[in-house]
RNA sequence: GCACCUAUAGCUCAGUUGGAUAGAGCAACGGACUUCUAAUCCGUGUGCCGGGGGUUCGAAUCCUCCUAGGUGCGCCA
């Protein structure tokens, strides 16, 4: 698709010798509103070199210029070179790319099949699936689709938290107090209660805990029964968290958690011994990572057993001998900043330069009104109420303003599911925020609904217009304000996709199709479409179809639905 | 104590990597449905951009020092 930015660069170095192209681009802005033009350049820099004011450089610049057929206008204001781009060139090349490319429009091969590794959810067995977990899942499937949809071999892994201590408490408080059947028929909740009882009465009696150490170091050597138990416990939780992530739409490539990587540790622990790396301090082993301005890293406790930043490590060289990434992202909370900052530094003193491969995505913490959430201390909003919640919500209001709405179940969850989605992905990560009911469900304004209302509104008008796609347009007649600040934003989609990908920051794109929804709902309420003249009317269809088709898609990509109709 | 993060309108947040008069949504008030879905649209106003100092043609944005809040800092993950 032709880059009328490169275009202006182009035009630009034929006048200016003293600035690389590079330079030039650097230096190309957005003015703040479109009155003033599509793209300005500053001519500050090159004031020194001119001996001239700003003012005089633009003007003179201006008139070297001349014509070009992608611009209608170029004019300076003041110390800034204004370009204009040319509406109809805009028009026709934005809407036949969307017509062609349809549902792959803003997609790309510019991951040229290079794997990227998406780690995100990751929640830990035995444990609820809280309001906690919603960013990393939701975070984490984004960044999987659109590094999909840009062309990278992507692989999603559940890193489950599935090994530790804390299965020595479970199944020390099984063997105690449990109930097989019970826990069965409500897994997390009992084997919750179970958890929360050890741990309030090893508050009193330490042998407990000792007891649990014990346990999981039988588990660790193999201990049948130990096994038998820990397998089960892994298998209805999976079970359990898989309703939600079927209520998200989320598939996992490998949930190949901590236990996966129990034997893949002492082939680490070689590596850093033979290295150098490992010191010894009160029993314990660690890396030093004084010189690069952090506490050192343990990696064996003084009984032996090893730590997570072990586990990780191991995980991230077994991912790199497996799927020879060209990324291993880590959609995790900033709680763990220092974590990953301090294991991804042990792989480059280890002497491995993919060590910077390794990133971590991470995000800002969520609490409640009362506090930080504690399952321990039930202060917990289960994500499963959350979403059940918001499509009960969304129902009533189906019921109430459009009540003979067809498979109205069917829609509520789409729309109701795509609220919390998208409100997750409306800011930037590392944002921290108390969960709110009323937020959550709220449906006005900048929210999911009105995105997907947009589309379902356009869907039901395609339909009564009866739109066909192979209609010949003229794109003169979209030329009118409104149109065109639809298709400025049409126009520049595929480089908000690359925008997100690059930084990890899904919300670029949910702010997008925001600002497409919010453009096309002004047309919409001020020009009719559905009219008696028949180009117009083709026209302004044209205009519709393909916006619905990039919302469709930007929805896609923050993995929310668009209903043909609510 | 040390390290990292955050601070923009009453609330929740954007601000295109240093550029032109700092923008949205919510909330409040007033308008627009016998006409394509009113989950919509149109109006009305609000800012010591946490504070001080610095860098330069130019700072919400970069540097520095404060202040407030959050997070983390060897045997949990």
């Amino acid at each position: 698709m032709l880059n009328f930015r490169e275009e202006v660069v182009k035009l630009l170095r034929t006048q200016i010798e003293e600035l690389t192209e590079e330079e030039i681009s650097s230096l190309i802005e957005v003015p703040p509103t479109y009155e003033m033009g599509d793209y300005a350049f500053p001519v500050f820099r090159l004031a020194k070199v001119f001996r001239k004011a700003p003012p005089a450089i633009a003007e003179e610049l201006v008139g070297k210029l001349g014509e070009s057929q992608y611009f209608e206008k170029i004019e300076n204001k003041g110390p800034y070179i204004n370009f204009f781009i040319n509406k109809k060139k805009l028009t026709e090349i934005t809407l036949e790319e969307v017509k062609n490319k349809q549902d792959k429009y803003g997609s790309s091969d510019m991951g040229n099949g290079k794997t990227v590794i998406v780690e995100f959810s990751s929640p830990n067995i035995a444990k609820p699936f809280h309001i906690g977990h919603i960013r990393t899942t939701v975070i984490g499937n984004a960044l999987y689709k659109i590094y999909t949809f840009l062309g990278y071999d992507t692989v999603a892994i559940n890193h489950l938290g599935d090994y530790g201590t804390q299965f020595g408490m479970l199944i020390s408080a099984i063997k105690k107090w449990g109930n097989l059947e019970e826990i069965e028929k409500d897994p997390i909740n009992e084997l919750l209660k179970l958890y929360v009882r050890f741990n309030a009465e090893a508050d009193e009696n330490e042998a407990l805990r000792d007891e649990a150490r014990y346990w999981f170091k039988e588990l660790e050597e193999g201990n049948e029964e130990a096994y038998e138990l820990w397998k089960w416990i892994r298998e209805i939780s999976l079970k359990e968290f898989n309703k939600v992530y079927d209520m998200l739409n989320i598939k996992f490539d490998s949930y190949a958690g901590e236990s996966f990587y129990s034997d893949k540790m002492p082939a680490v622990i070689e590596e850093l011994k033979e290295k150098n790396l490992l010191k010894e301090s009160d029993g314990a082993y660690l890396v030093d990572l004084e010189d690069h301005g952090m506490p050192p890293a343990l990696i064996i406790k003084s009984d032996g057993s090893t730590l997570y930043t072990t586990r990780d490590i191991a995980a991230a060289f077994y991912r790199k001998k497996t799927y020879d990434f060209y990324k291993n992202i880590y959609v995790v909370g900033a709680q763990q900043n220092l974590h990953f900052k301090s294991w991804i530094k042990i792989i480059e003193l280890m002497g491995y330069d993919w060590a910077k491969d390794c990133v971590h995505v991470n995000f800002g913490t969520v609490s409640l009104e009362d506090g930080t959430l504690s399952t321990r201390k039930g202060r917990v909003v289960f994500l499963e109420d959350v979403l059940n919640t918001a499509i009960k919500n969304t129902l009533d209001i189906i019921n109430e303003r459009n009540p003979n709405l067809e498979n109205k179940e069917k829609v509520a969850e789409q729309v109701g599911i795509g609220a919390v989605i998208f409100q997750e992905l409306f800011n930037q990560r590392i944002k921290d925020y108390v969960f709110s009911w009323d937020r959550t469900l709220s449906f006005d304004g900048e929210t999911g609904p009105y995105v997907q209302y947009t589309h379902a509104r356009i869907s039901s008008l395609l339909d009564r217009g009866q739109f066909n796609i192979e209609d010949h347009v003229d794109y003169d007649l979209l030329s009118g304000e409104e149109e065109i600040n639809i298709i400025r934003l049409l126009y520049n989609f595929p480089q908000i996709i690359v925008d997100a990908m690059e930084k990890n920051e899904p919300y670029l794109i949910t702010r997008h199709i925001v600002e497409i929804a919010k453009a096309y709902n002004k047309f919409y309420n001020s020009s009719p479409i559905i009219i008696e003249d028949l180009e117009l009317k083709k026209a302004r269809l044209m205009l519709s179809y393909v916006t619905k088709t990039v919302i469709k898609t930007g929805l896609a990509l923050l993995g929310i639905e668009a209903p043909e109709r609510m």
